[in-house]
DNA sequence: TTTAAATATACCATTTTTAGAATATTCGTC
DNA sequence: GACGAATATTCTAAAAATGGTATATTTAAA
């Protein structure tokens, strides 16, 4: 996975009002208008933030009529966690060296 | 866990270099000049950079003499994988994995 | 085919973030 | 306590991101 993938999702989500969309939608899919009356912003700004969570992979779009809807989408979460695995993993080994400390040290 | 707090740790990793430097650091701690000049960049760069990742929790300072050596933080992490678990949670097959370590801590 | 609603885009002002250079601070050594 | 090395901080300029307003585009309905 290319740097450029993670640095795009982390960029979107390292804003307020992006983040706060995101937070929304986790109670479902909603319009343009819809998002930006519930959160109190001005309609440009609501397109222009979805869309750069669009290109992060965080949401997806609906298109009705002339409505859009907006999905949250799992490519987003799904790089962000791969990226994240890398250095829980750390960690995690950490636990398991201790773990099989703790097993030698119990036999001897 | 307050919003800020997740801001704090995505607004930090946000950024090319400082996604550069934990990069640097999985493979091992390192003082603030092995940093600079294993990544091209200026002392004081990279010292405004540590201090935001620090404040993130991404990372920590081990203090030697006039050494500052920094080393990758679990905190920070899992601040993150706190956010994430609860996006994540609405694909459920996927990241099992990292899904079942954040588990564990909860209960720890 | 004109009109209104919903959304997207373009353009410019403004705010925020980052870079660079100089300086301060801390620590060990002489 | 003076000096050099390592790091942190401060200040200003430059760059990047965001906000606001106007306008374009698309669609349904009159």
């Amino acid at each position: 996975m290319s740097d450029a993938k993670y640095m795009r999702v982390f960029q979107a989500v390292a804003d307020e009002k992006r983040f706060e969309i995101l937070k929304l939608l986790q109670s479902g899919a909603k319009t343009v208008g819809e998002i930006a009356d519930s959160l109190g912003y001005l309609q440009p700004q609501t397109s222009k933030h979805l869309k750069i969570l669009h290109q992060a992979g965080l949401v997806r779009v609906e298109a009705v009529a002339n409505k859009r809807i907006y999905h949250l989408e799992k490519d987003g979460f799904t790089v962000l966690g791969d990226w994240l695995s890398s250095y829980i993993q750390r960690w995690e080994d950490q636990l398991d060296r201790l773990d099989a400390y703790l097993k030698e040290e119990e036999e001897s």
